[in-house]
RNA sequence: GCGCCCGUAGCUCAGCUGGAUAGAGCAUUCGCCUUCUAAGCGAAUGGCCGCAGGUUCGAAUCCUGCCGGGCGCGCCA
């Protein structure tokens, strides 16, 4: 057990014991008392709202209430001093004991300390990059793509049990243009000139073994056919090459889902038509007309009768068409139905977004909370656009013309690891730069190289003294000084950080606690180049050097803990 | 017109589901290499947290209204 978690517990007791001695009345929420580091550590180890929040509900003052608790406080073995600070904290110091036996726990937990069943079990099924199955993956997709998977497995880390999902959009008129597209290929591969590729269709080379394959294995029988003969086919192999094509792409950055799930698929199963009947029910689906649109009218828009859905119980300024008039479904209609698929097998929903898409997120909310009548916790998470600079100048891309960045090209260059943890360096609601030069740049400006640096002077550490076949003994923890505590003090934060950003979903966090956590550890380094008496491993002095190189350690497993979060690996020398 | 996101140091951004005197990096100024990798470290300077109300013991954080910026609005995906 953490020292937070073991915190939390005994304040639960002492509030009992208070309410048995009749100094609390019984039943009070306890909800907002909170056990945690003050931001100024100097006020001491932890800080209890206790005696402020609880005081009016019991009756009483906070400074009166706070004598109370702090004289219980006080008598546990692992607080060395408490004291009363402003309007009612109650600070407690704890012992350098406590803390060492915090080291004891990072060392015999390892690669779990971080870890918790603050899940409580609970699925989440997390659907992220999505990308239409039309050609290989951009930098567009990479961003959603990291935040996604690092989310996963947070989640995962925090006692969730995790869905990491796909959903295919191979149903829509995208696919259709890809069919077309793979055609042109197809004629293309049989010797045909055909010459620039329409505006319009996709111009893509990685369209051209897909035209050869269909070419050997179906020779010129749909050359002159309608497309009625071929648009099917044609449609199924290019998506399913594509998927193969971007399961390759995430697989370069270590991105693996569980579940790919077709929306045609979907569709051909009906799913879309029983959430449609279940809503008419319901009376959350009615034909109607549909409010003509609100900014800039379109030219060739009219009223038109469609199936619409009351999104507007739940919100929307509109309600949103479900089926097109041509009588198949919108983009929304046959969502709707995948989300209530997706609430089948999770208890709460994540959805990983691109920002553009965010005016349609309240209709999906209010279809969720319709089909699973309030139940499921849903989430939509948006994820800014990024801006790729080569030279300070702005990358100029073009899908029309093609030329756009894919990811490949990106690992290619910088590499997997740089690309994770420079996605995960903002919160995915803010927009990035991602400069080509400044994330491989070594030195402290660029996160990536700062925190992989302190891994590497620590790693270094344990090759020194292997090489100089020093004999360590035990560490001897009662030698810890004050800089050292300090360092097991930021380290024992890492649960409640992992917790903090399961719980907000929000795995930026982790990447800007590892960021604190190198920059302390470089500043305890940095000591012993002022001071040789402060090196971790001294000469001629192996309990301090034992007791320096153990804590060293179990900083160093703490940015290993942080960074397989992230999915990016820890490496032990700069090269 | 409506909706969503955002306004925190000169710049780029954190701010832990409301906590004490608001933090970091860059930039500027000044220090530290007979070294466990100085690819680093320390110090100084720098803030009406967009504005105005409200909620309460307590607000950068929650609510409302303005102001300013970005994005979106169709039977597209």
């Amino acid at each position: 057990m953490t020292l937070f978690v073991r915190f939390a517990a005994h304040m639960a007791d002492i509030l009992d014991a208070m309410e048995e001695a009749g100094e609390l009345p019984a039943g009070l929420n306890r909800k907002p008392v909170t056990v945690e580091p003050p931001r100024d550590l100097s006020h001491g180890d932890l800080a209890t709202n206790a005696a402020m929040v609880l005081a009016k509900p019991a009756g009483t003052n906070p400074r009166a209430l706070a004598e109370k608790i702090a004289a219980r406080l006080e008598a546990l073995d692992e607080v060395a001093s408490v004291s009363i600070a402003g309007p009612g904290f109650i600070n407690m110091t704890l012992t350098p004991e406590t803390w060492a036996e915090e080291l004891r726990e990072i060392e015999r937990l390892g690669s779990d300390y971080g870890r918790s069943d603050a899940g409580k079990g609970v699925t989440v099924n997390v659907e992220y990059v999505s990308a239409n199955p039309t050609g290989p993956m951009h930098m567009g997709h990479c961003r959603g793509a990291v935040v996604g998977d690092a989310l996963a497995t947070l989640l995962e880390y925090a006692g969730h049990k995790v869905i990491r999902e796909y959903y295919i959009n191979d149903a829509g008129g995208q696919v259709d243009v890809l069919a077309r597209s793979v055609h042109l290929r197809y004629r293309e591969a049989l010797g045909e000139d055909i010459g620039e590729i329409p505006e319009g269709l996709y111009p893509g080379a990685y369209l051209v073994p897909v035209g050869h394959k269909l070419a050997t294995h179906y020779g010129s029988k749909f050359v002159d056919a309608p497309e009625s003969e071929w648009l099917v086919l044609f449609r199924k192999t290019a998506v399913a090459d594509m998927m193969d094509m971007i399961r390759d792409d995430l697989a370069l950055l270590g991105i693996h889902h569980d579940v790919f799930a077709s929306e045609a698929e979907l569709q051909a199963a009906g799913k879309p038509d029983a959430a449609e009947k279940w809503l008419r029910e319901h009376d959350l689906v009615y034909d109607g007309m549909l409010e003509a649109p609100k900014g800039e009218m379109p030219e060739d828009w009219e009223p038109v009768e469609l199936p619409l859905f009351r999104s507007t119980n739940y919100g929307d300024d509109q309600d949103r068409p479900i089926k097109k008039s041509n009588g198949s479904w919108t983009y929304f209609g046959a969502d709707m139905a995948y989300h209530y698929q997706k609430a089948q097998a999770a208890d709460q929903l994540i959805d990983i977004w691109g920002a553009d898409h965010a005016g349609t997120v309240k209709r999906i909310q209010a279809a969720v909370a319709a089909l699973t009548e309030g139940k499921a916790r849903f989430d939509v998470k948006l994820v800014q656009m990024v801006r790729l600079l080569r030279d300070g100048e702005p990358v100029k891309m073009s899908k029309r013309a093609g030329n756009f960045v894919t990811l490949a090209d990106v690992v290619r260059e910088v590499g997997k690891d740089v690309v994770r943890f420079t996605m995960l360096t903002r919160k995915a609601d803010a927009q990035m730069d991602f400069d080509f030069a400044k994330v491989v740049e070594a030195s402290k400006d660029n996160p990536v190289f700062y925190v992989n640096y302190a891994h590497a002077r620590i790693s270094s550490l344990g090759r020194r003294v292997a090489e100089a076949g020093i004999d360590l003994p035990e560490p001897d923890l009662s030698r810890l000084g004050t800089e050292e505590l300090n360092l097991i003090k930021l380290a024992a934060q890492f649960p409640r950080i992992v917790d903090g950003a399961a719980h907000n979903r929000e795995p930026h966090r982790i990447s800007f606690y590892l960021n604190d956590l190198a920059s302390a550890f470089h500043s305890w380094w940095n000591m012993g180049n002022d001071d040789p008496s402060k090196r971790i491993i001294v000469v001629n002095d192996v309990e301090t050097t034992s007791v320096r190189l153990s804590l060293a350690r179990q900083i160093g497993q703490i940015i290993r803990n942080g960074l397989m979060l992230m999915g990016v690996e820890a490496l032990s020398e700069m090269q």
